[in-house]
DNA sequence: TTATTTACGATATCATGAGTCGTATATAGG
DNA sequence: CCTATATACGACTCATGATATCGTAAATAA
């Protein structure tokens, strides 16, 4: 169905979280956790994927939590859901990271040339879309029930599934 | 990962070899299963699928086949997948064939927005393939290793996993 | 009548995503 | 020094859905 991780929703929704604090100040897992009522463990293990990759950056004991360590301009979808995911392709056998999986079809396959064009043309969608865009809120801290739905509904294809 | 399913794969190798037989040759799901020694059963189905989709046409009986029964310019990937997995969304939760399944987050999700003007994006970049293009080849019927891996390995994002 | 084909549903298997549990370590504050 | 609150990390279980398999029916050419 093509859809992103559970990981990757909880590290945008967080991330979109933290980047609406005021600078400086801290964001605990449980914090967002509770705000959104997401699964602690899940997030904590999220959080600490996000810092590993120097997306954000931790501060332990008692009072600690996360800040934004990046500039979310430079950071592509495409780089984050490779962060949460790994790599990123709508046909496995093809991709370069994934390669030594020898799919097994290798001699006889007849879309390999495509597919492959394919991941490239996606992979390249994903990395013009900037996490800063995707965080951003319409207001702040946002819990909007979203009208613009119904315009997606219209720009959608249409026909049963 | 935001790959495609196999039976998705399986329905581009079997239009890619179909599209490439002479003008009203018929093509059977044995002969498929055989040329690519893709699982009889399942690219069976896939055939079925697509036949009831109109994209091909089936007849029955010994020499019984599929034959293109749709100008596939004007089928676009997206129309494509959704035939063959259901609804295309990076995220379920916003999309409009699937806002029934409440997420249950829906009073306090801060990314619901932005989720839903991405999967408008990604069917926006899906529906701007075609499939005509999708399953032309170099060579007809082509067996070909596609040296252009090498190319997609370099226009493909760095970085470590 | 037989071999070959599409058609269709029910079920089993398996991979992986999702979530849970347990424990270690750091630190602020009393 | 002690305790509450954090991050950090690994091992494990569980649920879901993709994938594959099985069985059977119906049509048609030879």
């Amino acid at each position: 169905m093509l859809k992103l991780n559970r990981t990757t929703e909880y590290g945008l929704i967080a991330l979109t979280y933290i980047r609406n604090k005021v600078e400086g100040e801290l964001t605990s897992a449980r914090e967002i956790a509770d705000r959104f009522d997401l699964p602690f463990e899940i997030l904590a293990k999220t959080l600490q994927r996000l810092k590993d990759q120097n997306v954000i950056a931790s501060t332990y004991g008692t009072r600690g939590g996360y800040i934004l360590s990046r500039d979310l301009v430079t950071l592509s979808l495409g780089e984050f859901v490779k962060m949460m995911e790994g790599p990123v392709a709508m046909v496995a056998c093809t991709h370069p990271d994934v390669e030594h999986q020898d799919c097994g079809y290798r001699g006889q396959c007849n879309i390999r040339g495509m597919m492959s064009q394919l991941n490239d043309r996606f992979s390249d969608f994903l990395n013009r879309i900037s996490i800063e865009e995707l965080t951003r809120t319409p207001l702040n801290h946002s819990i909007t029930p979203t009208a613009s739905v119904s315009q997606a509904a219209a720009a959608f294809q249409g026909g049963e599934p």
